[in-house]
DNA sequence: CTACATTTAGTTGTGTACAATCTAATTGTA
DNA sequence: TACAATTAGATTGTACACAACTAAATGTAG
């Protein structure tokens, strides 16, 4: 006899461990993170920075998948640590340049640590790594 | 040569992927479960309810992931709902006992549609969900 | 050239998350 | 049995997320 909510078990649920692995994960990267006095969404936004210096909000955005909502007060924050500043563009006064600073560019060297501990913390093999990062990468592509 | 800075880049990031199709997720949730008048975080919390019919917050909160911070909250709002009653034990009367109630079970039946829904929402081969399944899991397993 | 649509950020309101702390109830133990 | 330790939830404070809405600037069709 077959259960007809079976569909509804966490078990067989998909998303759960999706969301529940996506906060562990942001969990873990709290104590490497404190050191440099950022968030979690505080340091991809800053990963976006390192690389492309300057950019308006909308553009931000698009990288990192939030909206003017989140961003806003996001880097507000970020300003006011020293890391960002916030300027109006001239040309179109409806754009926000946000652009990094000295002091934004130089936790770079310190972050770099970031990465490679957070590797060592996940205790999986590189193969199921690259595969879990392709799969969501095919996800993500399917949105 | 080599980018010392390219383990900071977003699309080398493992962690990125899996937050932001965490969110995506959730959000493609959300008119499917506007209609049983539940959030997200509600609905899983439905679903180990529907399963277990009855639970103390610190067994709900293993089963989620979340602790008392979240749930307290989300439990008095269920509650308000209709969905659930939240009862001290009379044996320790530290426990707070969380019952689904009958309405709470009615909406199981609509509920049914969601997981079938979202599964075509999602186009993902049968395949790949199966190893993204796994591999999660596995991710889990190792916290 | 102007009325109107579009674009870009900001604001407001709701709902998580979670660390840290608190309180009350229970349990272990000297 | 006093009392310390533990346990279960609740509370507080901070920080996202995002939908819905607002305001200002810009683009554009007639």
């Amino acid at each position: 006899m077959e259960d007809k909510y079976a569909c509804l078990k966490l078990e067989n649920q998909i998303c759960f461990p999706l969301y529940a692995c996506a906060k562990e994960v942001v969990r873990r990267y709290k104590p490497l993170l404190d050191k440099l006095d950022l968030t979690y969404t505080q340091y991809i936004t800053m990963m976006v920075m390192w690389e492309h210096k300057k950019l308006n909000v909308k553009e931000l955005g698009q990288y990192l998948y939030l909206d003017s909502g989140t961003l806003t007060p996001l880097l507000k924050t970020l300003e006011k640590k020293g890391y960002l500043s916030r300027t109006r563009s001239a040309d179109d006064e409806r754009n926000l340049i946000i652009t990094i600073t000295d002091k934004g560019m130089e936790i770079r060297d310190a972050a770099v640590e970031v990465p490679a501990k957070m590797g060592s913390c996940f205790n999986m093999e590189p193969d199921d790594a690259a595969t879990l990062y392709k799969l969501l990468h095919k996800l993500m592509a399917s949105f």
